[in-house]
DNA sequence: CGGTATCCTGCGCGATACTG
DNA sequence: CAGTATCGCGCAGGATACCG
């Protein structure tokens, strides 16, 4: 992936197969690229509702297993209903996620990882256990920092 | 100045892992477990750091090598210097960063990944990698999604 | 160049209440 | 249980101006 720099004006979202000057074979689809370096990408709101603040922690709490709408409240901790509810249809929409109803009372919802969702979940709750594991250093290098900008001022 | 961070208040951080009430050697130090999930954990703000809208796109630019202020500006398109200084400060105290400076004039300051984070940004990158590689589906999905939306009214 | 200080606004998100 | 609707506060974060 490389850099694809619009700095002038407007939004430029991963770049359209855009015919080249001349005669090249333009198929005119597939191959174009996506790049979150790029301020109009739509990679960048997909990426973010991966990453943001609940989107991550409710892909990878579905790692575990189907879960009901509450039985995800309980899981993400601090997480409120609204929030839920606005990152799972975020999620859904990409095509993280399928909600599946089962008819019946009463009522009875579950949510549950695709394909492509899976393979998001792997790589992020990589990342997840790789910070977890180093958050020890994480704490000392925060109160030598702490410290060092402290006796900065006096 | 900024605050940032507003964390602060209670609940359990990350807790010992089942320390009963017993005689266990209690050195209450080092096998301490950080969970994500749970509200308090300070493993939260720094998945935040490395995930959020900014955090991220900042440390996988400098997985190409070291870089300037000024370098990191234009290459994370759309990110103003605000916010690049205030992310910059937050992966520098979390120890994923490091912010060099050569006394000059003018001024040379350039910022490296640490080796724990260039951990982060190894799966960060495969992270944003998937996720570019299938964005077409996403596109797709996006369009299914919102088209049975809005046939759904009507 | 490499930042900080300040002001201002939109919307993120939590609290609460209601529906099927 | 599984959500939607509404209100309102506060902070994320953009624009602008200024300093070493």
């Amino acid at each position: 992936m490389d850099a694809m720099n619009t700095e002038s004006t407007e939004t430029n979202a991963g770049r359209s197969p855009a015919a080249g000057p001349d005669g090249a074979p333009d198929d005119g689809l597939e191959d174009v690229v996506f790049d979150v370096f790029a301020r109009g990408c739509p990679s960048r709101p997909t990426m973010e509702h991966v990453t943001g603040r609940w989107g991550g922690l409710v892909l990878v709490a579905l790692a575990d297993g189907d879960m009901r709408f509450n039985a995800l409240r309980r899981r993400v901790d601090g997480i409120s209903e609204k929030m839920l509810a606005q990152a799972l249809h975020a999620l859904e929409r990409d095509g993280l996620v399928v909600r599946e109803v089962k008819q019946a009372i009463p009522p009875n919802v579950e949510y549950r990882l695709t394909e492509f969702g899976s393979g998001v979940v792997e790589r992020l709750s990589g990342l997840v256990e790789f910070v977890e594991a180093n958050m020890a250093g994480v704490l000392a290098a925060q109160q030598r920092y702490d410290e060092a900008k402290a006796a900065a001022e006096a």
